[in-house]
DNA sequence: ATAATATGTTGACAGTGAAAACATTGCGTG
DNA sequence: CACGCAATGTTTTCACTGTCAACATATTAT
């Protein structure tokens, strides 16, 4: 029977969940070691037990982030597996909106070494298929995506990195700017606009 | 004749100046408030003389990065001012270029409240052409060559707020990625695809 | 010249990430 | 079962950060 007041059980996970939560009601600026460590009621230092630093275990929770992402960006893979050209719109519009939801999620991805680690740690994963909803790269969906389309028009004159600079980049500059939307020059409903823009034929014709 | 230990003649200005110096050497995370105060030969407060904050302060380095920025989009758009497809397209390379020197000004613009500050202080600024090269909207430029091409194009079918979407998104969204080319799945010059893809029909046919 | 103001300094405080030294628990091996 | 070692958590400490209050000095206006 476990001392309740020592070891904790599962603190690692646990910092991970507050991490998250904190991450969400105080926003990007609000994270901190100290704060997740005091939400899980242990002291400032316990997390370095089970995290190198900081980083670490931001990066963690990122990684957890990324699961919710890539099954927002999974179910419509799926649900338009036999239309490249709608499937690819489609992934990009969840790409957006899941953003759109989880700002704070986006400045962390680009603020921490994540997406490095996982280049450089499985490159594979994000050339394989398999691991998509585990631990893999979270932007292999739509990678996979890109290159299906690419195989699959006679429209399309890009080459393949052309191609997924163009998608990823579009998409991903979107999201930003949808996320700062109060920087935007006038107001309106840019989740609306984006979509339209998407499902238009001046994207991807 | 002044004390040369006291008053320092114009703090104001040098705090930006070694403010953008050390943001240039030691990146986004290295900029500090107290590093630039020595960097002035000047205690740790003296700033807040000058600056309600830090951010206020990394504003005003903004600002002045905005300047150059300014006139590198500034550039492009006045040698294409004949053909509105052109010149847009010349802007936004200009826009991922510079970004791409300069990777800093991308975190910090984005970390920072300079846009929401830009646009409740002087909404003008930005629709106004006049003012782009002083203290107006950075990205008006590029705001006003879209107009111009929407206004141009009969081949455009797409409404003035999806234009701005797509080419600012597209544009920006390629900036975040290049200045992360080690979050990309493959090796290459990034810059050179973006130019081609910039240029070729894809994109603004 | 003197008062008001602008500008700079000192010292302090709370918050941060991190390392070192120490304490407690639990597990594996004899 | 007992013992020792590894895992996990705590305390203490450090350097660094942004910011404030109180004080000092210079500049400017009256």
């Amino acid at each position: 029977m476990p001392n309740q007041n020592y070891h904790h059980g599962d603190l690692k996970t646990e910092l991970i969940k507050e991490g998250i939560k904190l991450l969400n009601s105080e926003g990007y600026e609000g994270v901190s070691l100290r704060k997740i460590a005091k939400a899980c009621g242990v002291s400032q230092t316990a997390p370095y037990r089970h995290f190198k630093n900081k980083d670490d275990l931001i990066n963690a929770i990122l990684m957890e982030a990324m699961q919710d992402f890539s099954q927002s960006l999974g179910k419509p893979a799926e649900e338009y597996a036999a239309d490249p050209q709608k499937q690819l719109k489609a992934i990009g519009l969840a790409y957006i909106e899941f953003f759109s939801k989880n700002p704070d999620y986006l400045k962390l991805l680009f603020s921490s070494d994540l997406l490095d680690k996982l280049n450089t740690e499985s490159q594979l994963a994000f050339h394989s298929k398999s691991r998509h909803f585990e631990t893999g790269h979270p932007f292999a969906i739509f990678y996979h995506a890109v290159k299906n389309y690419a195989a699959s028009s006679s429209e399309n004159t890009m080459s393949e990195q052309e191609l997924l600079l163009y998608c990823w980049g579009l998409v991903h500059g979107i999201a930003v700017l949808l996320t700062n939307t109060s920087k935007l020059p006038f107001e309106g409903d840019y989740l609306a606009i984006a979509k339209s823009l998407l499902e238009s034929e001046e994207f991807l014709r």
